[in-house]
RNA sequence: GGCCCAUUCGUCUAUCGGUUAGGACGCCAGGUUUUCAUCCUGGAAAGAGGAGUUCGAUUCUCCUAUGGGCUGCCA
């Protein structure tokens, strides 16, 4: 058992933006070394030229970045291991891939991309099991185990594209102890000669990754669980290079699913059933579409984090808000669940509510200015706090407390048809007009002194809330429904109460 | 099709052979509230099926079913 320092990596394709499974699978590699006081290093595998997406490198470091997962290493943090971009680590891997074929696990391969497709054509006419270039097909190809020492070295020589492949054992058995998953067990003849180097000199994900996470001396590959039918083949590797000694421990995660029905969480889900799959609004470089973001639609990084934390982990405790302190504290790979997570938009939503109940009516205030702002509404944080401090318990986001709560910000335009309708005639009219003058004689206007005002009213009226509070409630806010009424009045204050109301005696039918 | 992985309330999950199978979200009912929300109380709701091991299985093994992942010169 070597003594070295926790190092995990996240590794992710820089194929668009990094959708919220990806974000967990950063979260779980950061609490992991946090908690063991080791590195978390963030490395782009842009292996891929085809696939590269220009900003999606700069969101992911965004996302992280707004996720409060922070790398210690990384492209845009420095650290010595570096570069962190496979593209530019690109002169490392060919050395590895030829000390591969010298000891005989590799091989060149010629055949094109055509040929490999045909073959697959063929076998799926003929209704067999997938075309797959292993042990056995490999012997009716175009490599350089069938032709002559003298026609390969031509083919290389004449600058003939090609690839080098692996070269698995027959009916061998890899084993490996998945930190979550016990024992995996996969037989060679399961498996197939996966590319290690491409025709165009790149290293493939499966050469690369191996390559990195041995020079970036790596302890832990913490990775989604579509990695597990690779993970013998990166086993094997591991083994050819020499490197079995200091060969990473694997753990991989459950996949998040979609709400509902079966199937891995995609961009189409959130579309479909209206939540966000993304932590921060994405624009598409090409098609201008744009994915709405988490951070967007008004969550607290901190709620965000602590559902994707819990989906696929729990502490085995009661407890379910978690600081990332607290996080780092509770966090095992061991009480990772084996089985997909469904993911759970209502819940989601609660997180973000007990997160904003848990900030201050100054925080909050301070809060919805940018949104008032846009609204072209300014006011000062202490007043925006107010509203905060009475509006906040019904309110899921921080928006809520605006949508719910402009009447305090400005007068009401319009007033509520039903309540117009139903609650608005000559009786409620003259209480309003009675309570207006009442009003304009407080020297305090405070909640509790409008509270007892407007009871001594109904007592000398002898009259119940029912009678007077709609109207009331419709002439100062235009609602039907909301907070107390006292609590609102105490708020807007004397001036802009009674204004309102002798405005309502105006506008509204008599 | 093949290989691998998984399977407790609708959902996220607790349980590491003996429990009235616990909690949370959501849902329903009642209470508080002028109203809405909050809050409080209560309720409905689960071990995929079948064998085996065992004094005893949700828990261990096997089979079946179902679901998922992989099966690219993508990661």
């Amino acid at each position: 058992m070597s003594e070295r320092k926790v190092r995990v990596r996240f590794a992710p394709s820089p194929t668009g933006p990094l959708h919220m499974g990806g974000v967990r699978t950063a979260l779980y590699n950061y609490l992991f070394a946090k908690k063991h006081g080791g590195d978390f290093i963030l490395r782009i595998e842009d292996t891929d030229q085809t696939r590269y997406v220009p900003g999606a490198e700069d969101y992911i470091i965004q996302a992280l970045t707004w996720s409060k997962i922070i790398p210690d290493e990384g492209q845009s943090v420095g650290g010595n291991y570096g570069p962190y971009r496979q593209s530019e680590r690109k002169h490392l891997y060919r050395a590895y891939a030829d000390q591969l074929i010298e000891s005989g696990h590799a091989y060149y391969a010629f055949d094109t991309s055509e040929d490999l497709d045909k073959m697959r054509e063929l076998a799926k006419q003929a209704g067999t099991a997938n075309w797959q270039y292993n042990h056995v097909t490999r012997s009716h190809m175009k490599n350089s185990i069938t032709l002559s020492a003298q026609e390969v070295q031509e083919r290389l020589d004449a600058g003939e594209p090609y690839v080098i492949r692996i070269k698995l054992p027959r009916n061998e058995e890899v084993k490996f102890e998945d930190i979550i998953r016990g024992w995996v067990s996969v037989n060679t003849n399961n498996m197939d000669d996966k590319v290690l180097f491409k025709s165009d000199g790149m290293p493939t994900y499966h050469l690369a990754n191996i390559v990195d996470d041995h020079l970036m001396e790596i302890t832990h590959v913490i990775r989604g669980e579509e990695w597990l039918p690779s993970a013998p083949l990166h086993i094997l590797l591991y083994r050819y290079l020499g490197w079995e000694e200091t060969r990473p421990q694997f753990a991989h995660l459950p996949l998040l699913l979609k709400p509902d029905g079966n199937g891995k969480l995609s961009k189409r889900d959130g579309d479909r059933l209206g939540f966000p799959v993304f932590p921060l609004q994405w624009k598409d470089p090409e098609t201008d579409n744009i994915s709405s973001g988490y951070r967007e639609q008004g969550y607290f990084s901190e709620a965000f984090i602590n559902m994707l934390a819990f989906l696929g982990w729990n502490p085995g405790t009661e407890q379910e808000l978690f600081t990332m302190q607290e996080l780092i504290d509770a966090f095992t790979l061991e009480r990772v669940n084996k089985a997909g997570a469904k993911f759970d938009h209502e819940k989601t939503k609660w997180f973000n509510q007990q997160y904003l109940r848990k900030h201050n009516d100054k925080e909050l205030g301070e809060l919805l200015l940018p949104y008032l702002d846009a609204k072209g509404i300014h006011t000062d944080a202490e007043y925006a706090g107010k509203v905060a401090s009475i509006m906040k318990e019904r309110a899921y986001f921080v928006t809520d407390i605006l949508d719910e709560g402009m009447y305090f910000f400005e007068p009401p335009i319009n007033y509520d048809e039903k309540t117009l309708e139903k609650k608005w005639n000559a009786e409620s009219r003259m209480h309003v007009e009675n309570l207006l003058h009442r009003f304009e004689a407080l020297e305090f206007f405070d909640s509790e002194t409008l509270e007892k005002n407007f009871k001594d009213y109904l007592t000398e009226k002898e009259t119940g809330f029912g009678k007077v509070g709609p109207g009331f409630r419709l002439a100062v806010t235009g609602q039907g429904m909301g907070a107390s009424m006292f609590d609102i009045c105490a708020i807007l204050g004397k001036q802009e109460t009674v204004g309102r109301m002798r405005t309502a005696l105006e506008k509204l039918p008599a």
